[in-house]
DNA sequence: TCCAAATACATAACATGTTATGTATTCTAT
DNA sequence: ATAGAATACATAACATGTTATGTATTTGGA
């Protein structure tokens, strides 16, 4: 249940600072980690898919859905482009003739190692000058936001 | 500086909590405005522009698309739809005549009005059992984030 | 003054998502 | 055993963004 998103946008001032300064820290995540993939030629919605099938693992279409956190057609499209650009194959489940199993191909698993490292990159330019402490209470405060509203939906 | 954005979406574990978390406020954020919108039959993506042009002010598009914090394609097309919707008016700038100048309608004047509430609404959801001192942390520790990552574009 | 650069907007092609809907397959309850 | 519900996927129409590019207008420097 955890997920970054591609993500285009809104604006807004008061009244709510909040989330105004986390939508704008999401979207300067976005548009630096895209800038920081585009050397590996990843896009920023193929890295759920890319994760979800490290190491040779297999999933359906659903699973995969499920797992980025989008609906199902915008699953079916993205793999549709994502096998078009030869990183993942698919293929019918030979258990259930309405799946479609998804695996990375040796292109997508090679690509799927630059990943991590971006990542790691990001968050330590994001907290820069941040105490263990601080990064601390950052982290409880953004789960305690993440929880209120996840009970909202 | 602040906006939201309609967001799309990267989903990401390791190695990165603080931007899962951020990106998946953001996420949990939208979802929820998009829902508190839908009553009024305003859409996301439409919120800068009506609070730019509050209280029958008037911009070009340059100045919208700064304002909203995308690009002028973007913006050109964003405003098409709104002015097919009804939500605001387009007539040329009679000092420049490469320039269009765009003002709401009264009945986007009307909309804009509902945004205000549906925000604080959400905001005070998501900061539920917040002290002062800790919404206070949180505001600041989120600035000193964006204002790494500003200084990275 | 006038030509080259800058500016404002539009259009096209695309990525990434959303609903709504349709089709084929599988499951389940009688 | 089978009919109806549920599941997996696909397709269409759309919103919201991005680059790349083109056109028309304005500006600014030799």
């Amino acid at each position: 249940m955890y997920s970054i998103h591609t993500f285009p946008g809104i604006r807004m001032t008061a009244p709510s600072p909040l989330s105004a300064l986390t939508t704008r820290n999401t979207r300067l995540f976005t548009l630096l980690l895209e800038r920081e993939l585009k050397k590996t030629g990843l896009r920023i919605g193929q890295l759920p898919v890319l994760q979800a099938l490290q190491d040779g693992k297999t999933l359906n279409q659903k699973a995969l859905a499920d797992f980025a956190d989008i609906e199902q057609p915008g699953m079916t499209t993205l793999l549709a482009r994502m096998e078009r650009d030869g990183l993942i194959q698919r293929e019918p489940d030979p258990t259930d003739r309405r799946s479609t199993l998804v695996t990375l191909t040796p292109d997508g698993q090679r690509k799927s190692r630059n990943i991590v490292p971006a990542m790691e990159h990001l968050t330590d330019m994001a907290l820069k000058g941040f105490t263990p402490l601080e990064r601390d209470i950052l982290v409880t405060l953004l789960e305690r936001i993440n929880s209120s509203l996840k009970s909202q939906l």
